[in-house]
DNA sequence: AGTTAATAATCAGTGTACCCCGTTTTAATA
DNA sequence: TATTAAAACGGGGTACACTGATTATTAACT
């Protein structure tokens, strides 16, 4: 009876739900995130496309939403915005004129370096309620979650170049 | 050296950073439950706000927004898609006509029940990679965070009546 | 070479999630 | 009672996430 207590056509509460649990997470995280890098205007999202083209500079766009775990359409649309913004510029490759590689302008370098000390308060807000075990316990449940799931996304992300798990 | 070797100015990767886990899952459970509900062609959110309703009859959008941890402006918007489609009925509360009280149709009624059965084998499926310990602290983690920083989120969901935890 | 496959990107459309601002109605207060 | 505050809702706007279809370009194959 402590488990859910189905007796007769009821209905198991939402927050029996792991679906419902993960959303619940990820409306928190986003309001965190936009709380505590208001300064920028900047969302989660624009962060990790901006933070893939830190680490692998001249991406085409399924390599940034390969990196991003993003969706392909999705990465034009971000891209955009964030070229409107003088944040990013894309170019035609050279050698495969179907490709369109992006950059991040020196201005879009700068906010990118500078987000990393906001980004990491909204992840110590985030993570706060948590000991430390419990916070490492979480992060390696749910690495383990979505690297095993991967494909279902229709983002499948590239997984880390040296993961030691 | 195993934990970030973040030298001289790297950036951490996504897979270190908690909310691009917490984004990756969703989109995970997102896409799990679309296929395994597919045939009543209802998306998670709002299973969310039938189960509400189910649980809660004539509510009004608000008290539904808590149940379901759903933007109040949103909930406007996925019962007008669900009245649209016959699955729910909304009308003026004859006590406060500021209100509109919602409930599910028999139809709506008979889809939130059956659908009850293809969200478990989406649950199933998104958990299937953790052993049941696993499962069980992944779920007590979530929870706990997500009752930790229910204020952070602009929609703070209503806790359950008698959570046991 | 010419046809076909596959690839990269775009467009149109739906749904979720949130914001700000304003309107209507109710409740609280002076 | 008159004014004010608060609550519920709607409209307009932005951004993410995905589907399905289409176009342009490249690669692969007969």
């Amino acid at each position: 009876m402590t488990k859910t207590g189905d007796h007769a056509g009821s209905i198991t509460s939402l927050w029996e739900r792991p679906g419902y649990l993960i959303r619940r997470l990820h409306q928190i995280h986003v309001a965190i995130f936009l709380e505590e890098c208001a300064a920028y205007n900047i969302t989660p999202v624009q962060y990790a496309v901006m933070t893939a083209l830190l680490n692998r500079p001249d991406s085409d766009q399924i390599t940034i939403a390969q990196d991003a775990g993003i969706d392909r359409t999705n990465v034009a649309d971000v891209l955009a915005r964030l070229e409107q913004r003088g944040l990013v510029n894309r170019r035609r490759s050279g050698t495969d004129r179907r490709m369109r590689i992006a950059n991040l302008t020196a201005e879009g370098t700068r906010i990118a370096r500078d987000m990393e000390h906001a980004s990491l308060r909204a992840q110590s807000k985030l993570m706060k309620p948590l000991s430390p075990e419990k916070r490492e316990t979480l992060m390696k449940l749910m690495t383990e979650l979505v690297e095993a799931n991967n494909e279902f996304s229709r983002a499948p992300a590239r997984m880390p170049p040296e993961a030691d798990l």
